[in-house]
DNA sequence: TACTTTTGATAGTCAAAGATGGTCAGAACA
DNA sequence: TGTTCTGACCATCTTTGACTATCAAAAGTA
C-alpha cells in the first residue's frame, strides 16, 4: 500500500475513533512514525484532505505548533446546492470533478452507481475531442451543473426510480 | 502461441481463479514476467479486454499505480455490445440521443431517473460551447458509450449501486 | 521592569528524483 | 497486408530534501 494511503487511512481512523469533526496532530511526530519526511504529511493533506475531500486545515508553526484537520459537515442538500451556486462555476478539472462526485456520492446525495455515470460523462476518455483543455473543462462544468441540477429535481438518486 | 494470446489467457486464468470479477495488475511486473515491452500489455487490453469485449479497464499512474480489468456481466456485456455498435456509431444527434434515453427506460434497461440523468448530460444546453456541432455529435457519442459501459458494469440500472 | 535579541521547535514551499502507466510510429512477423 | 511487438517519449502520482517562515520562550540589556 502506498504511505499517503496508509497516512490519510491513519488520520480518518483516528477521527472515526474519536468521533470529533476535528483533530490535532504534530507533522513530525506523524512522519517520525511513518518513517518519512515531514513535506510528506503535507503533500497527504494537500491531496486528501482539501474542501473538496470535505475538509480543512490550519496550522501554527513555531514551540507547540501543530497541525488541525476539520472535516466539514453539511446537511442534506447543502453540498449540493454549494456545488451548484459556488463550487463548480464555469469551469472544472477532470481531477476535481471526480473528486466531488465521490463526495456526493460518499454522502449520500447520490449512489455510488450515480457518481460513476457521472463521472464516466465528463471524464478525460469521453471529452477526447480535438479542442482546447480550456473549452473542456468548460464543457465539463456545464454537463455537472445540468446533471447535478437533474438530480437536485428528481430527488436523491440512486433508487429505482 | 502468440505472447499477445498467452498474455490474455493468463489474465483471463487469473480472473477464472481468483472468481473474482475484477483483478489488479502491474504492468511492468507483467511484462518483466513475459519478457516483453510494458506497451505490449496496453496492445493487449486494447485488443481483447474492450467494452465490445465485455470487459472495461481502470489505471493509476505513478508509485503504487497498477492496472484494474474489469468483467461485465454476460447479460450486460451483450446489451452493451448491442447498444455500442448497432444504435450508437461514432456521433449521434441530440435528438436520436433522446429518443434512445427514452427507450432505454422503457424497456426497464435503466431507470427513468438515469435516463433523465444522462439526457442532461448530453443536452444541446450541456455542450453548449462555439465548437462545430459535427464535434458535438461525436462527443455526445462518447459520452453515452462511455456512460452505457458504466451502467453496464454495475447491472442494468434501477438498484441502489 | 520593559523591550529586544536569540534560540530552538515547529510547519510550509518547491523543485527534483523516483515510480508507475499511456501513446504512437514504425519495425517485425505470419 | 493486417496483426503483433518494441522503443522512445510523455503524463501522472509519490516521496524526499534543501531552504524558508513563524512562533514561543529564554536570554540579554537598558
Amino acid at each position: 500500500m502506498r504511505l499517503s494511503d496508509a497516512i490519510e487511512e491513519f488520520i480518518k481512523t483516528m477521527m472515526m475513533e474519536q468521533d470529533e469533526p476535528e483533530i490535532e496532530l504534530k507533522r513530525n511526530e506523524m512522519a517520525e512514525y511513518f518513517r518519512c519526511a515531514p513535506s510528506q504529511i503535507n503533500y497527504v493533506l494537500s491531496t486528501r484532505f482539501t474542501p473538496d475531500h470535505g475538509y480543512v486545515t490550519e496550522s501554527k508553526r513555531g514551540g507547540g505548533g501543530c497541525i488541525r484537520i476539520i472535516r466539514i459537515q453539511r446537511k442534506n442538500g447543502e453540498f449540493l446546492k454549494y456545488l451548484l451556486e459556488e463550487r463548480i462555476g464555469d469551469a472544472i478539472s477532470p481531477r476535481a470533478a471526480q473528486i466531488l462526485c465521490g463526495k456526493l456520492a460518499e454522502q449520500g446525495a447520490i449512489s455510488q452507481r450515480t457518481a460513476q455515470l457521472m463521472y464516466s460523462a465528463i471524464a478525460p476518455e469521453s471529452l477526447a475531442v480535438p479542442i482546447p483543455e480550456m473549452l473542456k473543462d468548460k464543457l465539463r462544468a456545464r454537463m455537472l451543473r445540468s446533471m447535478l441540477t437533474t438530480v437536485a429535481r428528481h430527488g436523491p438518486a440512486g433508487g429505482e426510480g
